[in-house]
DNA sequence: CTAAAGGGTAGAGTATGCTCTAAGGTCAAC
DNA sequence: GTTGACCTTAGAGCATACTCTACCCTTTAG
């Protein structure tokens, strides 16, 4: 497919997907005869990939790692079981610290649910 | 106390602390008569909180957002709770896309680590 | 043939979040 | 009173990740 159709497809802007194919993270892109780009259908995928992971707080260089050691054999299967560990500590770790986060989030408004309950039946703001 | 010692005490550039202050993360920042700011000691656990939130994927305009909603009755009570309540929801639902990305990282390492076994001893790589 | 739509590259511009430099004021020690 | 450590502001510079402009080529439709 040509950029307008994946630009269409993943929403997004098609010099970012220019941007994302020169650092790396989409491979496997065609040219045709006219040097006009012709991505495969697995590229909307690809994209959605990077978009979530992206999300979720990864730079493009991990993203890159990432997918170049799904993409196996571009690197050692042994190399690539060790980087694969370790995102996944560091996505663990990063799970463990938003509970927290969530947890202080709920207490907090639950603090502020009463204060404000208070507030309507009592006249006064406790917090 | 002054900058020197905050910067020390939580490893984060002066310049940057300046510049969390400029844009809203600190607050009851006192100035001496010299003009020289003078930092209440809460301003360590502050700025620890700043750092770990940005750590995880927040950013300043979401931190101070936050920090404004837990030193409440600086927005409303109810406004702040709902303020929580979304930033939780986000939260919540960003662990939950982690765990899925946790997950996949999890079955590709084991991918990646019985086919450096087969690699190993029977001579071939099965990915 | 020509216009319009779509594609290409190179490079400029923008937003965020630092990080540092320049120029100068303050203060304690000697 | 000079040195040196510490502070101030303003603004430059940098990395990341886009986002857009300029300028030119290709394809398709009339
Ligand atoms: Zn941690
Ligand atoms: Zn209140
Ligand atoms: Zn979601
Ligand atoms: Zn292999």
């Amino acid at each position: 497919m040509q950029i307008a159709e994946l630009e269409q497809r993943t929403g997004v802007n098609r010099h970012t997907l220019r941007y994302y194919e020169k650092a790396g993270l989409l491979q496997e892109v065609e040219r045709r005869g006219n040097n006009y780009r012709d991505y495969p259908e697995k590229a909307v995928e690809r994209v959605a990939m990077v978009r979530q992971l992206k999300a979720l707080g990864f730079s493009l260089r991990e993203i890159r790692e990432v997918l170049d050691a799904l993409r196996s054999d571009s690197i050692d299967c042994e190399q690539g079981a060790v980087l694969m560990a370790e995102k996944k500590a560091a996505v663990d770790d990063k799970i463990r610290e938003l509970k927290q986060v969530s947890a202080l989030l709920g207490r907090e408004q639950q603090r502020l649910e009463d204060s404000a309950a208070a507030l309507r039946e009592e006249g006064r703001c406790k917090g």
